[in-house]
DNA sequence: CTGAAAGCGCTTACAG
DNA sequence: CTGAAAGCGCTTACAG
């Protein structure tokens, strides 16, 4: 340690580094002087060797379908997740999901890395790996992702709220004929808003027709297009749809104006998440506003609280927004 | 190590673990046996400590304003760079941009966790401690920024080709009178396509009207509303404007048509990046391409050999290309 | 072909 | 209040 210029040993200055209350004011004062003059860094490696923490927090893509800093949703709930993390004094990083040169699961990975947790955002078909790392001690913090581990927690929006403040809109805005676009059948949250808006819409004493709920592959553009497409070829629309992504209500719109329907006219849309691209398409994208913000602050204290033994895990589930802009109209009142 | 339960020595195991040649056949065979049941991966602080390579790579959004994960075009090109990496063997950490609590620069940070190398996306008002790290001995590789130290290297696409696709597309489709909206002046690439626009105007014998040359704060949308309010008060406005960026010219749109101008019959429109939200607007933006995939793959390749002591740094430069949609028309031929 | 030993730069009981 | 020593889990000369 180069720190032995000032004359103590290895020992004091450690002490010093790590706040420890045993050492004469005398002492600390030049050793930390020293320290600010050459501006020493302990070696993260050594101390991680010594200490079994790495101040690392690891960052995994679930799935085999998995996002990745494309996706507009997760992307900001990761970058409110990476500053408060921050803060916090971690810093991130993020496992390649390509096969890993010299093998080794997610758990393994965690340990090769010493990272103290992880959050592991949410993907489509998810690997048995995930499962394994949910199981350990390593704390974790599902994003949209149900995480049962004793030292694991999750957060997501409230899925069953985001339907059925959905289903509300529409039905005092005179809408009664909806349809839905979702994502696969192994996505859990599709399926949640799915089931969310299903309920919603007999609670309002409406039908459901089984003929406009339809599903693409992922929760992207092209696969709300080619949803829509298949709609428009059945005949016979609903007068109001919900998708359950606003990347997926932005492919509808497309197939709907390539075929000379009008939104909201024709058609009413309503979106998922309120990404920034809602203010600048047209007709600007009304949608439920998930507080991506919230999500990842809320991730970021709750897996520094089970990396700290202060939690037990648990799940946080945030409220979500309805923000009307010009994809539903506001006809018959 | 665990695996002595071979029954050899730790160093015997190492040799295996790294490709060492003089080791027994039967030996190796009986040691990765073992590994391959017990999921045995070594520890990378250990493995760091002894060798001072960690596998690992800091990204930095450089500058005081920088660039999150929010960004449409970086993100696309980290995108790829991360994945490259991966295929190399590396992971990427991620230095938190917030004062890191124990202090340090971006430098000691490096040698805190022993990066074997560094990406630096470009943001605005770059920090000294950029430079500092361009400048020592740690390889780094500049995002749009030119880095120029022995160990360093960027890439970039060709601004000024560019701006010269820009021009020539408006200069056939019978445009004359053209507008910029760029960034703020201490934007290197914000300046360089302007110069090459400037440059490429002149080349076709056109005027530079400089009434119609407008900056925003960044590279945003809200600037390109903001910059082209200003335009739009100042009246008279250009036949057709270039921003520097796809955001600023979403921004420009919008503020377009709120005052019930329409694109591309009152004014035509070019971008600058190519993003995704460019095919989902309405007019659709015509725009140039920045190769991301390419850039991410570059910067990768480039850094590897950076590491390796296989090259020089130097830079690399990546063809632009201009894509067709519908904010120009086809008008005089 | 194999292993004992030193060293990487820290932390943590433990003496003094 | 301070320091010597062992240990964290690897790698790398160096002997054998």
């Amino acid at each position: 340690m180069i720190a032995e210029m000032a004359g103590v040993s290895v020992s004091t200055v450690s002490k010093i580094m790590n706040n420890y209350s045993d050492v004469s004011e005398k002492t600390k004062q030049r050793v930390l002087e020293i320290i600010e003059q050459t501006g020493y860094l302990p070696s993260n490696s050594a101390k991680t060797l010594a200490t079994k923490k790495s101040s690392l927090i690891g960052v995994i893509f679930a799935g085999e379908l998995n996002v990745d800093f494309t996706h507009p949703f997760f992307v900001e709930v990761l970058n409110s997740f990476k500053k408060q993390m921050g803060v916090l004094g971690y810093d991130l990083i993020f496992f390649s999901n390509e096969k890993f040169i010299s093998g080794g699961d997610y758990f393994s990975r965690c340990l090769h890395f010493h990272v103290d947790g992880c959050v592991i955002i949410s993907g489509q078909k998810m690997e048995n790996a995930i499962q394994e790392l949910d199981m350990s001690s390593i704390p974790c913090i599902g994003v949209d992702l149900e995480l049962k581990g004793k030292k694991s927690g999750y957060v997501m929006s409230d899925n069953f709220k985001i339907s059925s403040k959905v289903v509300e809109h529409f039905y005092l805005l005179g809408y009664r004929e909806l349809g839905f676009i979702g994502s696969t059948a192994d996505s859990n949250i599709s399926n949640k808003r799915e089931e969310g808006y299903i309920k919603a819409i007999e609670g309002f004493g409406m039908a459901v027709n089984e003929k406009w709920f339809v599903h693409g592959d992922d929760f992207f553009e092209p696969s709300g297009y080619a949803a829509m497409q298949q709609l428009i070829q059945a005949g016979n629309l609903p007068k109001a749809i919900f998708a359950a992504s606003d990347l997926l209500a932005l492919g509808a719109i497309r197939a709907l104006k390539e075929h000379g329907l009008r939104i909201p006219e024709d058609v009413a849309i309503i979106g998922c998440d309120d990404i920034e691209a809602c203010k600048y398409t047209s007709p600007k994208l009304t949608t439920i506003r998930q507080n991506k913000e919230r999500l990842g602050v809320l991730a970021a204290h709750m897996l520094f609280d089970l990396i700290n033994n202060q939690s037990e895990g648990g799940s946080f589930v945030v409220e979500p927004a309805l923000v009307i802009r010009e994809s539903c109209g506001s006809q018959n009142t």
